[in-house]
Formats: structure tokens, sequence, C-alpha cells
RNA sequence: GCUCCCAUCGUCUAGCGGUCUAGGACGUGGCCCUCUCAAGGCCAAGACACGGGUUCGAUUCCCGUUGGGAGCGCCA
């Protein structure tokens, strides 16, 4: 294979769409696969549409997901000159006309045509009407040929095209003198030197068309390669309403951009049983011929536990850094205890599906001791008369204990639970309680070396003045 | 309506005519472990949409039906 070049295109238009971030993925895969270049192309012809905050918004998605590109970002609107240059040629060549139909009076006309049931091509009009660049405000459209047809083998779906009568004579420049995207998007791809156009399956229908406006530039066209589109979780088209579309909304609710690349890979792609792949695996590995054909649907299960995976896996310096703005989210501010925070995060990460979770779950470590709210359902159940004098003489044990670690600690809790008379489990729950505020948490030997004797000895005292006496 | 495309467990998928009593993963249920919650281990339920062909033999090939998707813009 030629040294191929790839280019993911969006129009700033909106956040990063997970479907972008994955057609955004399968290029750089493909790019870096065959030692290819990637090209990011911003496509902002629709100047109405598009805004520098969206495609603020779209760079700095693919940057977080580790997507990385080797030229660009190119912002089609200032490559305007090649587009009209291009069609220049085409008009003089006789490829492509001047037509002065009326949007409205189009609109009349392609109305009627659909009410008869039959699809709307250009009724060719001003086809022969031979208008020179005088003849006021005006579309171009591409002539397409009477007959023929318009075929390409799909690096996806294999053979494919369509008959050219089926596409009709298409407006490739607008009456404002802006180009069409598909116009723009062929012109630069050759400007470019685009070997591979590796786009959303909803780009099939549009590929003939294109075929011909290479045809018409008399230019070679690229490999096309189209992916299955990302349905929602009713398996209809993803929809702003109903699901989260957004890189960015998967990034506030807690998903680490590894294990967002990890799940979007293996929806329409797949290699062999494998389940975890690295960006550096997805770029040895990836391959057009894997990619299958039907839409895949967007369900997170697989999603979350792909991030409790890599939850575990960071380095926890890195781990700590990621956590570190959701713990302030939680908080409402800085942490009164970040170094516990950063000696417990190891007991949290096998317990969290999200960083938001995490945050959450890890907040008794990170508040005063005073600041400690209490799960009513777990007060109700483990602080009765009856966890008193354990954890009294709890209390005791620990205040006399040698060695604050996980050891020292287990023997302080065998010894009172022997005297007590009770199952560890009478024991622990309520001092869980005390310590954590909640019935639910890391190991209590482990939670309490973390927290360290004082604190415990505190909460622990907080806790008595609560617990009614018998 | 017309054109194009697609079809294996709830979901993501393996399978490229016999190896399939259809494999894996997530999720779900159960058991084990256990101080709670997790994590982990083990087990279980769960699919070739339907109907015709082709073939000695179809999940795999062909044609219909059904279902789903995309397109039919002076949007991208």
């Amino acid at each position: 294979m030629e040294t191929p070049r790839t280019r993911f295109s969006p129009s700033p238009t909106g956040f990063l769409h997970i479907g972008g971030a994955r057609t955004a993925l399968y290029n750089w895969a493909f790019s870096r696969r065959h030692d290819g270049h990637f090209v990011l192309r911003i496509e902002d012809t629709d100047r109405e549409r598009s805004t520098r905050e969206a495609e603020a918004a779209v760079i700095e998605g693919l940057q977080w997901l580790g997507i990385t590109w080797d030229e660009g970002p190119v912002r089609q609107s200032a490559l305007a000159d090649r587009h009209r240059e291009a069609v220049e040629r085409m008009l003089s060549a006789g490829r492509a006309y001047r037509c002065v139909c009326s949007a409205e009076s189009l609109e009349e006309r392609r109305a009627a045509t659909i009410a008869r049931g039959e699809k709307w091509t250009y009724d060719g009009r001003c086809r022969d009407a031979d208008l020179g660049a005088g003849c006021g405000p005006h579309t171009v459209r591409l002539r397409m040929a009477a007959e023929g047809r318009l075929d390409w083998d799909d690096g996806v779906f294999g053979p494919s095209g369509q008959e050219a009568v089926e596409i009709g004579d298409r407006i490739i420049v607008r009456s404002d003198g802006a180009p069409l995207y598909h116009l723009a998007a062929v012109v630069d791809d050759l400007a470019m030197g685009i070997t591979h156009v590796i786009r959303g399956a909803d780009h099939l229908n549009n590929t003939s068309f294109h075929l011909a406006l290479y045809r018409a530039l008399d230019a070679e066209p690229p490999h096309f390669a189209h992916v299955p589109l990302i349905v929602g979780a009713d398996g209809k088209k993803l929809s702003k309403r109903r699901d989260p579309v957004s890189v960015q909304h998967y990034r506030d609710a807690g998903f680490l951009p590894e294990a967002l690349v990890n799940w979007l890979v293996r929806i329409g792609w797949s290699h062999g049983d494998d389940e975890i792949f690295s960006r550096d695996q997805i770029a040895e590995l990836f391959s057009l011929e894997a990619v299958h054909r039907a839409p895949g649907r967007a369900e997170p299960e697989k999603l979350f536990w792909l991030n409790q995976h890599y939850l575990k896996e960071r380095p926890r310096a890195e781990l700590l850094a990621a956590l570190a703005p959701f713990v302030e989210a939680d908080l409402g501010g800085p942490p009164a205890h970040p170094e516990r925070l950063e000696s417990g995060v190891d007991l949290l990460r096998e317990r969290s599906k999200t960083l938001v979770e995490m945050a959450e779950r890890g907040r008794f470590l990170a508040v005063a001791d005073d600041g400690l709210e209490y799960d009513e359902k777990a007060v109700a159940k483990h602080w009765k008369a009856a966890a008193r004098p354990l954890l009294e003489a709890l209390r005791a044990e620990l205040a006399g204990l040698a060695a604050w670690d996980e050891a020292g600690l287990e023997a302080g809790f065998e010894a009172v639970r022997e005297r007590q008379g009770v199952g560890l489990g009478k024991l622990a729950q309520p001092v869980r309680v005390a310590v954590t505020g909640s019935g639910a948490s890391p190991g209590i030997y482990e939670t309490l070396a973390v927290l360290g004797r004082d604190s415990t000895l505190a909460r622990i005292d907080r806790a008595l003045e609560q617990i009614p006496r018998a």
C-alpha cells in the first residue's frame, strides 16, 4: 500500500460527538497502522453554524482522548480559493452550470415530486440554459452523466455504487458563493493528497456523487471506507435529547479517556475475542476488514466495566490527578485531607466505576472530622444502644494500641471482640458508621490505618455522643 | 414513497460450508470468599429474525419476507 494519508473532518457546530470520535479514532488507527499521515481538517464552510467555541471543543475532545494528528487543524474556509478555482474549471469545461432556480421554486417542485411518491432529483430546468456569469443570483450545479454507474470498492462495505441518474444535478456552490460541503471536501481531499477517506456510513449515499466530482475534476478518487453509525440504546439514531452524545459528557461523568477509547473502538470493530485495547494496541491491530457493517448500540454497561478496569490500572499519581477535580466538585471546595486521599485511593479504585463515584466514596477521607455526615439508615441500623459498650471498649483499646497499622488494628479488634463475646460484624459496623458515616466502606482495618489514630478516636467520640444509652 | 445499506444471546461480538450439542466479554441470577461494600473465583440462564432455494451438508452462499439504519437540502 502507498503511504496512506487519512483525515478527520468534523464540522464545528457543537461538541465532539462520540460517533465522530470513533471515526477519528479509526482514521488515526489506520494511519498509524500503516505508518501514514493523519490530518485534522475543520469543515467550516457553513459559516452560519460554525463557531470557534465549537471548534475548540472538538479539538479539546480529541486531545483528551489522546488522538493526535500530524497536520492541522486546517480550516476549510481558508481554502476558498481552491474551491473557486475548481468550480471555474468545471464551469468552463461545461461539467458544471449556473442555475437560477430560486430556493422557493425548488422547494415547491420538490414537494410536488415527493407527493407523487417519486424520488426528487433536480429536474434540469437550467441545465441547458447556458447561463453566463452575469445571470444574476445563481447556484452552480454539477452536470451528471445521463447514464452509467458510479461504483467503488468500499473498504468496509465492498462493491458499492449507484446509477448516475439516481443522483441528478446537485448544487455545488450556493447562491452566496460559498461552496457546499461535498465540493469542498472533494477539492480539499485532492489538494491534501488524502488516499483513504474513512467516514461515517451516513455518507454512503453521497459517495457516488463525490466520485462524479472527482471525475469532473479529472482526478483519481481516493479509497473509501464507511464505518457503520453508532445508534442509541433504543436502536435509533443517537439523539441529543435522549442519549448522551458528546465526549465531554463522558468526561464529566467521570470516565477515563482510555476507557472511552476502548469502548468506542469495540463498537463496530473487533479483534477475535479480545476486549482490552490500549491506544498502542489499537494502532497496531486495527484493520478496515474487521470493521462491521451493522450499526452498533451505545450501551454503557461495558463502558462502566472498562472504566473500572482502567481505574484499577492507572498509576496512583495519575489517578489522583484525574480524581482531583471530581473531589473538589463533590466537596464544593478543596479537600481538608488530600494526604488521606492519596494513601486511601487504592482502597477506592476497586469499588468505583467512575471518578464521580470515587470522589463520593472517598469523601470520608477528604473531610475534616467534624465535617463528616452520617447516612441515616446506617445510623438507625448500627448505632443502637447495644453498640455503645462495644464502641467504648474499642475506643479504650485503640487509644492504647502500640502499633497503628492493619496488623495492630486487627489484633486490637480481635481482643475487644473476644472480651465482649461478639462477632466481628457486631463490632466493625458501628465503627464503620462512626468513621465513614456509611455502612459500606473499604475494610475496617485499612480504613482506620489511613485515617490515623487521632481522627479515629475523635470520630468514635463524636459517635458516642449520639448513640443512645441502654 | 423512492434509492442504498444492514441482520448471531438484553448489549458488544467470535464464526469467513462440515471443527457449532454456536465460543468470549459486559450485564443478569446463584454459590464461594467475607467485618460492610467492592474486587476476585466458580456455576447458570441467554442468540444464528422468518420462509424458500443451492449443496451430501448451511449460522456461513443466493432470493424473498420481516425488522432496523442512512440518504432523497442553496446542512455537514
